[in-house]
Order: structure tokens, then C-alpha cells, then sequence
RNA sequence: GCCCCCAUCGUCCAGUGGCCUAGGACGCCUCCCUUUCAAGGAGGUAACACGGGUUCGAAUCCCGUUGGGGGUGCCA
């Protein structure tokens, strides 16, 4: 007797986004199929018509690839098997699983209202026999009595009464099977066997169950329901809150190394404790039944730390290779000198992002003078002043070294009876435009002995 | 309302009856290093929601309460 290979997939609907939530739900599919040797399928759930467009797949294709997330074999379109999804209700209709139902959704609220009962279907055309060609939906006949369950891969056991199933819809007025239909007739012709999603669809799970056990599919399918990732709030992630989208993050400059760590880390921890680790780590260490049932809050912070930590664990080489989109567009750019400065940069970024800020003093004319570092550095500073006398006249005869300028600096500041960290700030300030940013004297050993100097005597002037 | 799920530091995880005076990470605070800011090093802060059981023993098992979330669409 064969093993039936364990085969995964990940079903996303064309919304023109990955969102995070899809995303971790790709990743721990994923990360289970990898740890598992089984393997792993990508199924464009396209089934609503004026979604599907090709860019808006492309974008989910491009964002799946970039977490380095891959699949087996080509990926599905749903929409190409909606023969299949019909035929499979007609049959359910022919096998009395199913009935035609001419209610409006109108019908069945005004009746509920009337009847003050819960909410929901209540049967009404279930015997009335009606004709295909009247207009219809196609409902499923739930059992009346029993219950539906199985044991949650993350969860254990999980059990739903039949009378608190409603005859839910398989196919629509239009003519269009529902999600619930042509998600788990896709599962089945695809042969899956465990499906891995997010909590949010827990109670879609006994009507699929439903549907499978009409359609006489006896191979059992296994489940896992994810927690999901929620916001401050506590509430599920949603796009009217912040950034949700993976390529938002990606444009930020998050590396997809710290995305893909990050997001294994909400609902899944190593035993070991290690957090920051390769990918090829946590898929030999990730387990289905390790992963915690409590949703997890997307922590920003925690996020730009695993980041920060992969950014540091690039090569220099790399780091630079990695920054250029995010600083190529200054004014000015050159790689050579972006290079020379890389090493102090890196471990100043949490995101590519704020690379620009940090070092575009170095390409732009003139540097652009933050108004608060100004006040609070030239200003609210007597010694200002003075201070840049002194260094123009220190930095005109100085070797141009970053050890000489250390030293001269150090002159001038004893002199005047100032810390180092003091005395170089009005001097950062008239160089970068701003109080912070790379180590000063390294810097102005990139940016060179005529732009410094003539950098601190426009900011003497201003003075 | 009804259905389903969940409940350990502010946050994310560890803990699966004794090793827990509950561990790690992020955050926050202090100190060291220091050329600003980082990085790095050393400390510190802070949690088993509550109430009943079960047991010699419970963060761990059971029940209840409270709290939170998800669903309740001819969306997915």
C-alpha cells in the first residue's frame, strides 16, 4: 500500500495584494510542506469575474516570490475548472443533496424578521420542488440531526450541530458556484490532504466537510486553523488599518529574510528560543502541532528588530547591492562613495528606508539643514561660533584622515574647554544637516577636504 | 441574539502534573563602551484572568464565570 503524499496548497483570491495574513498562512503551509517533504500548490481562487485580472495575480506572484516562497508545478486557476464546479452541483441536485431555491435574500430576511427567529435560511423551498428553469439558487440540504466534526490539527477536536447549519448556498442566481463548492471540489481533484488557513474561515470547514462527504469523497483531508494576526486593538489586520500589504513592507525596506522570520515567529516559537535564524531553520524545526491557538498582535517594533539584526548580519557587499534602491534616487548618488560610507550605515538601519536621511549629505550639493538640529546645535549654542572658526581653520591645515581630524578636533575642543561629543556637533550640523547620522570624522573623510571646509564656512556665515 | 475559537510579562513565544521562588526575545529603564546616533556588553522592570474541583502536588487536567476574538453574505 502506497503513502498517500501529503500535498499543500495555497489558495489566495486575486485582491491585487498579498496581504500579511495570506502571507503567514503561505508561509506556514509552506514551512510544514518543506519540513515534511510533501508538496506544496498555488491555486488562483478567480472565480469572481472583474478580480481576476493578470496584474493583480502577477502582483501576488511577485510578492510570494520575493518571501521565497515556491511552489510545485504550475499554478491553478480556478476559473478553469468551472465546468467541474457545476457539474459537481448538479450532481449534488440529482443525489438530493442539494435543491433549488427561488427565495430572495429579501424573502428569507422578511420571513426570519416576521417569524422573530435567528437569522438565517429557513427552508422554505427545500420539498417545493422547484424547476431548473425558474430563477434559483442551489442550496445544500444540512442534515437535521447530527453533527459535523474532526480534530484540528492546531486545535483538537472541533464540533458542529447540523441544526445550527443553515442550507447555505452552493451556487449563486447568476449561475456561479460559491467559494465553499469550488474550494473544496479544487481540494479534492487536487488530491490535498492537509489545508492549512486562517482561523476566520473555522466555520466554513464543517459545510466543506459537507459538501465532500455528498460528493462521496471518502480520502480525508486534514485541517489546521491558524490563529490570526491581529492589530492593537486586538482585531483582525485589515487593509483600512495601516499597512497590510507585504509589498508595503517591502518598500520600506524590510528584507524579505527578516519578513519570512518574522511572520513564522506569530504563532510559532522554537523550542530553543533562538528567534533570528535562517529559513532553512525554522523548516527543520517547524512542526503543525506546535503552533499556538491565541491570535498573535503584529508587533512593528519586533519586526524592525529581527530586521535591524538581519540588515547587520549582511555582507558589506550585499548590504550595499541591497540599499541601492533606496538610495540611488539622491541627488547626486554615487555608488562608490555610498560604498565607502556602507559599513557605518548598517548598523544604523532598522529599514533601508532611512538610508536616505542618514547618508544624503554625502551626494546632495548642498546638505539640507534640519530646522531643529540647527536651533539646537548652532543657535542655543554660544560656542557654535567659535567652534566653527576653529575647525575651519584646524581642518584647512589637517591631514585629511579620519585620525587626524579626530585629533585636531580634540585640540580645539580642549581648548575650549568641551567634550569631543560636544564640540562636534555644531560641526555635524553645518556638514550633514542634522545631529545624528554616521560617525562624523569617517564622514567627512568620504565627502572630502573642499566640501567640508566650505560647508562650515557657509554655516559660519549663517550664524 | 446564535454558533465557533481563544486566555502565561505591554508584545511575541517557552512551559504539555513535580526540574517554576515561571524561561527567552522585542519594548521600556539603568549602567558600561563611545565622536552624535546606532551597534555591542552588563543589569533591571514585568505575567500564569477569576472561582470551583481532580490530585500528595496544577500555569499545566475538568467545570463554571469573566474577558477577548472570529463567523453569522446569492464575499472569500
Amino acid at each position: 500500500m502506497a503513502l498517500t503524499p501529503v500535498r499543500l496548497r495555497f489558495a489566495p483570491s486575486p485582491t491585487g495584494y498579498l496581504h500579511l495574513g495570506s502571507a503567514r498562512t503561505a508561509l506556514f503551509n509552506w514551512l510544514w510542506a518543506r519540513h515534511i517533504g510533501g508538496e506544496m500548490l498555488l491555486r488562483i481562487e478567480d472565480t469572481d469575474r472583474e478580480r481576476s485580472q493578470p496584474e493583480l495575480i502577477q502582483v501576488i506572484f511577485d510578492a510570494l516570490d520575493w518571501l521565497g516562497i515556491d511552489f510545485d508545478g504550475e499554478p491553478i486557476h480556478q476559473s478553469d475548472n468551472a465546468a467541474r464546479h457545476a457539474a459537481v452541483i448538479d450532481d449534488l441536485i440529482h443525489a438530493g443533496s442539494a435543491y433549488r431555491c427561488t427565495c430572495t435574500q429579501e424573502d428569507v430576511a422578511a420571513r426570519t424578521k416576521a417569524a422573530g427567529g435567528p437569522p438565517g435560511y429557513d427552508g422554505f423551498c427545500r420539498d417545493r420542488g422547484v424547476g431548473a428553469d425558474e430563477s434559483h439558487v442551489v442550496r445544500f440540504r444540512v442534515p437535521d440531526d447530527g453533527a459535523t466534526s474532526w480534530v484540528d490539527l492546531v486545535r483538537g477536536e472541533i464540533s458542529f450541530e447540523h441544526r445550527n447549519l443553515e442550507d447555505f448556498v452552493l451556487r449563486r442566481r447568476d449561475g456561479n458556484p460559491m467559494f465553499i463548492v469550488a474550494n473544496a471540489v479544487d481540494d479534492v481533484d487536487a488530491a490535498i490532504t492537509h489545508v492549512v488557513r486562517g482561523e476566520d474561515l473555522i466555520n466554513v470547514t464543517p459545510k466543506m466537510l459537507l459538501v465532500r462527504a455528498a460528493m462521496g469523497v471518502t480520502e480525508p483531508v486534514a485541517f489546521a486553523h491558524l490563529p490570526l494576526i491581529v492589530n492593537e486593538q486586538r482585531k483582525k489586520l485589515s487593509k483600512r488599518f495601516g499597512d497590510v500589504a507585504i509589498e508595503d513592507y517591502r518598500a520600506r525596506g524590510f528584507l524579505p529574510e527578516a519578513m519570512v522570520n518574522y511572520l513564522a515567529l506569530l504563532g510559532w516559537g522554537p523550542a530553543d528560543g533562538v528567534e533570528v535564524r535562517p529559513v532553512d531553520e525554522i523548516i527543520g524545526l517547524f512542526e503543525l502541532s506546535d503552533i499556538g491557538q491565541s491570535g498573535a498582535m503584529f508587533d512593528i517594533k519586533k519586526l524592525e528588530a529581527v530586521n535591524g539584526e538581519w540588515i547587520r548580519r549582511l555582507e558589506v557587499d550585499e548590504f550595499v547591492r541591497r540599499s541601492l534602491p533606496f538610495v540611488d534616487s539622491i541627488p547626486g548618488f554615487d555608488a562608490a562613495r555610498f560604498a565607502e560610507i556602507a559599513p557605518d550605515l548598517q548598523t544604523r538601519a532598522k529599514v533601508l528606508s532611512e538610508l536616505p536621511a542618514l547618508c544624503d549629505f554625502l551626494f546632495l550639493d548642498e546638505p539640507e539643514i534640519d530646522d531643529a538640529s540647527w536651533q539646537k546645535a548652532v543657535v542655543d549654542n554660544p560656542d557654535a561660533p567659535r567652534l566653527l572658526d576653529a575647525a575651519v581653520e584646524a581642518f584647512t591645515v589637517s591631514e585629511w584622515t579620519a585620525e587626524a581630524l579626530h585629533a585636531a578636533t580634540l585640540e580645539f575642543a580642549e581648548a575650549a574647554g568641551l567634550k569631543l561629543g560636544k564640540a562636534q556637533a555644531p560641526i555635524r550640523v553645518a556638514v550633514t544637516g542634522r545631529t545624528v547620522g554616521p560617525p562624523l570624522f569617517e564622514a567627512l573623510v568620504v565627502l572630502g577636504a573642499d566640501t567640508t571646509l566650505a560647508r562650515l564656512r557657509a554655516a559660519r556665515e549663517r550664524c
